[in-house]
DNA sequence: GTTCCGCATGAATCGATAG
DNA sequence: ACTATCGATTCATGCGGAA
């Protein structure tokens, strides 16, 4: 059975055992939290989270080509007045199942929790743990650079759109190439500290992580048609940004809420129509106030077939 | 003998003996950095770091008063394609000491050191733990607040330097008071993400951090007259920012060489006048150029004299 | 059509209260 | 003494209605 572009509604052990070695280019995964108090549907406990997830990783080591990556986001909760060391402990187990942990990058999100409290501030930033399996892999540093410095920023915000679109079509015209001399004279290689976002509810739906963590690690770490996996998929935000880069997807995820879901919101990306694009962001957000999933993914096949119709009349 | 504003040329383990139990208010550091190829000096091998370090911290929690926090400026390198575990080891076998660690602060490095490699990115950032004796500790978060929101970085960032300047010192003006009233509206508590550029040499003298560094902390989690210690100094910016800050300071520091450094910079805090600050400076840089040690504290003193004539001169 | 303001919304954490 | 639940605290962001 084909493998690329299948959402796997299981549980993420269970569904590894589908997939072949070798054959993940990237894993990024932002995996459910360890909660000490809350025992919902898909929290595990901090005492037990290393020895629940020890075995997971080990398959996912399994899966992932020799020059692939594994990109682990995640972040341990303050419990009881400090930090849980449950994160540490497993990516010392993690390397003796023989990961190399080559870097830790930050998250910084720029809009965090707000909240007070007498022995700590808002927490603002989120671990990304990037493992390999071996000491040489795939690292495209290039796909990732960015504006250097003050002046540089200005003049990029100063480009117009038509500009921009224009560089990037016409990059081997006498202009497209001197635009394009001059954007890499002020482009630098980025940090191992990332700036973003989190993502609201009122944004459409709530997720992990934002578009550009999934996007950033992507495109450093793959190329076009490679493979990308979610383990843990939540929303989808991984697999949609994967399709968006010409990826191919695989994602595991649990709960059907959350299949659903990801369906929908992978179905969006084909339509190219924007009044039937926000149509269907409505039916999301009408599933997601009411509790009610059964006919989500039905409702979006309707809505995105009205978008088929429309591109057959306008080529008509 | 009196603990207070002293500075101990020792070992570090050896010199924590003299202080007594339940001393120190706030401890903060950046030991020597772990190193896998070269055995200089002060540098101790990445497979020995842990062990080398826990005699130390179950020292400083014996001088730590209850209430008063140890803050540890550390981070791992890179080496053989992979980050260090020690520091994750460390603060296991801290926990099991009976410290808490309460948080793990990121020291965002504005202006990280340039550098490409084929596996990472440049490093820019810097784990500051935090730990203390007990769950309740002193915390006075008012000290570190900061402007809140776009709309008042912006204005800011409009603000020239001098009208910063204006505003701190002519509060009770007009333009002062109605700045202060909006500023005391948009204040916003800090997060545990902290931006600090790092020293450069040109700035005078290279050190582990920026003076902002410790200031934070010190402001943070100490009082006026309380007692600061350092026991890696260095080039002694931890003392000369709480002698600064009306604190207390005691260093340690083995090598003779950042023994007279933090002497000389300690006393250069004395001087008033603009240009004797100046040719002191010039001193130090002159004794760093060469490398000639000896004279440098005889040196200080007598420049230092100069300032206290001028201030005898106009007193008169 | 713009710009501007009000408002709801977060992978949060602590202390108090209740059982 | 230990666990479970609840209220209070707080701020960057984007949406929607208003001017």
């Amino acid at each position: 059975m084909k493998l690329e572009n299948r959402i796997f509604n299981a549980d993420c052990h269970d569904a590894l055992q589908k997939i072949p070695d070798n054959s993940i280019n990237v894993i990024i995964t932002s995996p459910p939290y360890a909660q000490q108090r809350k025992k919902s549907y898909d929290s595990i406990p901090e005492s037990e989270y290393v020895e629940w997830f020890l075995p997971i990783t080990k398959e996912l080591k399994r899966v992932l080509t020799d020059d692939g990556s594994f990109v682990l986001n995640i972040k341990e909760p303050a419990t009881n007045g400090e930090r849980s060391t449950f994160v540490l402990e497993l990516i010392i187990e993690m390397r003796k199942q023989g990961w190399f942990w080559v870097e830790e990058y930050v998250w910084n999100k720029k809009n965090s929790f707000p909240g007070k409290w007498p022995n700590r501030f808002r927490d603002a930033w989120e671990r990304c743990l990037h493992f390999t399996k071996n000491k040489k892999f795939k690292m495209n540093q290039d796909e990732v650079m960015v504006p250097m410095g003050k002046w540089a920023e200005t003049r990029f915000n100063s480009l117009s759109d038509e500009d921009k679109i224009r560089h990037n079509s016409a990059s081997k015209s006498g202009f497209g190439r001197k635009v394009e001399n001059w954007i890499g004279r002020d482009m630098a290689y980025p940090t191992n500290v990332l700036e973003f976002a989190t993502v609201c509810y009122n944004k459409g739906h709530s997720a992990a992580f934002p578009e550009e963590l999934p996007e950033w690690f992507i495109k450093l770490f793959s190329d076009k048609d490679d493979l990308v996996l979610d383990p843990f998929l939540g929303s989808g935000t991984t697999a949609v940004v994967a399709k968006r880069l010409e990826r191919n997807y695989v994602g595991i995820e649990k709960q059907k809420k959350y299949y659903k879901l990801s369906k929908a919101y992978l179905k969006m990306e084909d339509v190219e129509n924007k009044k039937i694009k926000q149509e269907m962001a409505a039916a999301i957000k009408d599933a997601r106030k009411t509790g009610n999933w059964d006919g989500l993914i039905a409702e979006c096949k309707r809505i995105s077939s009205k978008d088929n119709q429309s591109l057959d009349t306008f080529n008509k």
